[in-house]
DNA sequence: CGGCATCCGGAACGATACTG
DNA sequence: CAGTATCGTTCCGGATGCCG
């Protein structure tokens, strides 16, 4: 990967650059990396999920900020929300292609995370002891 | 919320589950996830930095929010701080290798996206026509 | 059941100023 | 250069209540 670090860009390179702060890149990512975003899309990537379903899967979420995660979601194209017309309300919420290929690589990151878990337990515990038990 | 059985973890037996909210990943996920958190350890992902072209290098963020972000990756065993004694202040970041791990599929999340962002922007379009221009 | 509207407290954030 | 301190603002997020 050519990866022009502060050079300009090569022609026909990615336009695109999250670092850069007026890209709309920036708020995807902090939609899908967020609090909610990220468990919801983990959550819905075991399986097509009901809103209710949903909250209960994440645990400690509120119905107001699921509503809201999946609306964004749902905007960027991540998520898919299919309404069943019917009494009482059915509505169930899945995966786009999108939506997939990107909680592939959020799956990777969660279990990479739960993987090392002791190592960052450890480092958590020796950064407190050298600053002092800060936090 | 969880369940009306409140189970004793067995440390032994654990399983880091980002779905219940009493996992301590959860918060190293949002640390990484998070707005600032993200852009830093892309940013280092090329090249170590020192703090201020760190901050020049992630366009927007305040130096507090860059310091405040580099102290939480640092506890999270994702990112080093080298200090070298000098005048003036030389403080140098880099990642750890557990940081170059995440920095990867961070990278391929960054790259998908920017790769689909035509369709994003398509399925964002889309959706503000369907609600009535929206946000 | 699946939302949305409203209120409100606290955390996050940004700009600025200051220190070693 | 590499931060910390302080302050004002904004916005996140939870609780509650109502509607289709």
């Amino acid at each position: 990967m050519t990866s022009g670090i502060d050079e300009p860009a090569p022609d026909g390179a990615l336009v695109a650059d999250v670092f850069d702060k007026d890209c709309p890149s920036r708020k995807t990512m902090e939609h899908i990396g967020g609090k909610w975003g990220l468990l919801a899309v983990a959550a819905l990537r075991e399986r097509p999920l009901r809103f209710n379903a949903l909250c209960r899967r994440v645990s400690g979420v509120s119905e107001k900020m699921m509503s809201q995660t999946l609306q964004r979601l749902e905007r960027d194209g991540m998520v898919h929300r299919e309404v069943r017309q019917a009494i009482p309300p059915h509505v169930e919420y899945e995966l786009t292609p999108l939506g997939r290929k990107v909680s592939g690589h959020l799956a990777a990151l969660i279990g990479l995370l739960e993987d090392n878990f002791d190592a960052i337990k450890a480092a958590q515990a020796e950064y407190d002891e050298r600053s002092g038990e800060g936090r």
